[in-house]
DNA sequence: ACCAATGTTTCTATTGACAGAAACAATTTT
DNA sequence: AAAATTGTTTCTGTCAATAGAAACATTGGT
């Protein structure tokens, strides 16, 4: 089984939030959690409606990252989308 | 709430694998997610008693990679300890 | 159709993780 | 204790993500 699966898998067993913020901070740098924020705020904005160039303003990041995240949304089977709308 | 207590929410509540890998996949970068993996083989070798050398050699990763897992590992209430066990 | 706003791509420079090698430290073996 | 093994840190160069700016593409309003 692949690495990213088992890791998965791991998660998916996990039941409290506070146990999968230790793992992150494990598994992670502090700069990249940042970054792994900033993702996901991007995304928040982006379904929000927010124009990208806004996001990018208020965020402090480059405009391709925001693309990034919009090819995301762009499929609308994309697993992110649905939990960005149970909020 | 912070981002990452937001995304752990989230992940706690995914119940099935294959959403929590598609999650990932929509997340990180491939490259990002095989450097994931690397992390994760590391820490299962050092589990399981390799020395930090061989582990170095055999996944072709610099010794500052692995010493970084080993750091995590040193700590007995480690998280991440918890669920190497369970294999 | 035109134009303004927005989305997307491209370019250069920057940054963080880290490979590879070497040095240094701690531990184990004998 | 000396030597060998293993753990850790340091150094230089590399690579991927990406910031910032500009250019190009698309779209909606008029």
């Amino acid at each position: 089984m692949s690495e990213i699966n088992e890791i998965s898998e791991i998660l998916s067993k996990i039941k409290n939030t506070e146990d999968i913020v230790l793992f992150l901070n494990e598994l992670f740098t502090g700069s990249e959690l940042e970054d792994l924020s900033k993702r996901w705020r991007i995304l928040k904005m982006l379904n929000a409606g927010e124009t990208q160039r806004d996001i990018a303003k208020e965020l402090g990041v480059g405009l391709c990252k925001v693309t990034r995240g919009a090819k995301v949304l762009k499929d609308n089977n994309a697993i992110t989308r649905k939990y960005l709308r149970r909020k």
